[in-house]
DNA sequence: CGATGAATTGACCGATGTCAAGTGGCGTGG
DNA sequence: CCACGCCACTTGACATCGGTCAATTCATCG
């Protein structure tokens, strides 16, 4: 469970006695599958790390359209705004498969930043990150093709939960068309029909809820052909 | 003086004397008007207060493509990432018109964050404001069509730079069709087609780098249809 | 007054969204 | 255990926003 934290970005670079302090300070939370955790506009109250299993960070704009931000897993946190005063979450999140997670008041976080600046530099680092990749998403929206996001998105994806079988990756979360579409800014036609033809051509295996690598250089070359 | 740093958000909330302190650690630089002040890749040595004048925060894809972030005005800063050892900037930023800067190195203001809380969250919150800001960009460019787009985009000019004149309210910056075109993620040819119609509608006045606002009450319709 | 760069306007087209109809696999309840 | 129904997915037809490119025009400054 340590090591869980250590591997975290927020108490990245602490000793082991700070570490024990902080997992002493935790509570622990399990989910089931496909539950929600926190929930976007909530009054942002707790900071989570997820310990185990796998959860999706989702927004709704406010004419309704859903825009899948990231999947994190192990070690990797969400609901850094609760350690601000008067935040709400900005996004919600949902488990994928059960779920593990170790979680903090938000207030009694902000107290451990105030005593160790070690992790108020942390936390700006992940923010700092996130605001990052934001902007990555964004140019991709503005710069790339659904096809290209498309085959970044499932090779991060695969990165972050492939399981290799013996003809190729298996991205081992219940991953619908309309989830890849929402993560990439498209719709659930597009890829569909981009995955249909990468089938044929045995880049990939596309089944329901699921997508299997079978080509990654294929896949590599489509992401970073311009 | 003073007032700039009370009126910003990395300073905000704190008392007169750590004010004059804060002020006394800073640099000033003048920079003449369309002066790159700090370039996009370089290490991220310093931060930066805007005292007088406007800035516009810009950067370019890997593949060339320009990405106009936003301008800011007096009280408001860039450079945070300073604070984190080993950061680039990740965006240009350049005079529009003439400036007087104050700056900090980012060591510097790293030590003052550890001696005072305040500061970091102060710091926190920024970046979790500027996260907010460009998801709201993202849902926008994916959500919204160009014309609702450039109306939010002039509402939210007018807003920082407006000046009142008789017939409306002018944007004074040097604001070419490009540059509104890389401010909302489309084409110059885009941007100008839509000027020129509003312009018959006399919705606005389109000048040569130059938006005056007419009438307020179309563009907020526009921006706020669905 | 000429040069330079901003802006306009037209013609064209293509990637991708929209909508409708249908297929197929999985789970559940009878 | 089977059948039904649901839901994910597929596929086709079609529409369209807005990008691309080229040819001008216009304004400002030296």
């Amino acid at each position: 469970m340590i090591s869980v934290l250590a591997d975290s970005q927020i108490f990245h670079n602490l000793d082991r006695g700070s570490l024990q302090v902080l997992l002493h300070h935790a509570h622990r939370r399990s989910v089931p599958e496909q539950q929600v955790i926190v929930r976007q506009g909530d009054p942002a109250l707790a900071f989570y790390i997820v310990a185990q299993g796998h959860a999706k960070i989702a927004q709704v704009t406010p004419d309704g359209h859903p825009v899948l931000i990231r999947y994190i897993g192990p070690s990797q946190e969400f609901g850094l705004v609760a350690v601000l005063s008067g935040f709400t979450y900005p996004a919600s999140v949902q488990a994928v498969d059960a779920c593990e997670m170790l979680v903090w008041e938000g207030e009694l976080l902000a107290q451990l930043i105030e005593r160790d600046s070690r992790i108020a530099f942390n936390a700006m680092r992940i923010l700092s990150w996130q605001h990052q990749e934001q902007q990555l998403r964004y140019q991709a929206l503005l710069t790339e093709r659904v096809e290209q996001r498309l085959a970044r998105s499932l090779i991060k994806l695969a990165k972050l939960v492939g399981r290799d079988s013996d003809d190729g990756t298996l991205i081992d979360l219940r991953l619908s068309r309309e989830d890849l579409a929402d993560l990439i800014g498209t719709t659930l036609f597009t890829v569909s029909r981009i995955l249909s033809r990468w089938d044929l051509e045995g880049v990939v295996r596309a089944g329901r809820e699921s997508v299997t690598i079978l080509d990654m250089q294929s896949l590599v070359r489509v992401a970073s052909s311009t």
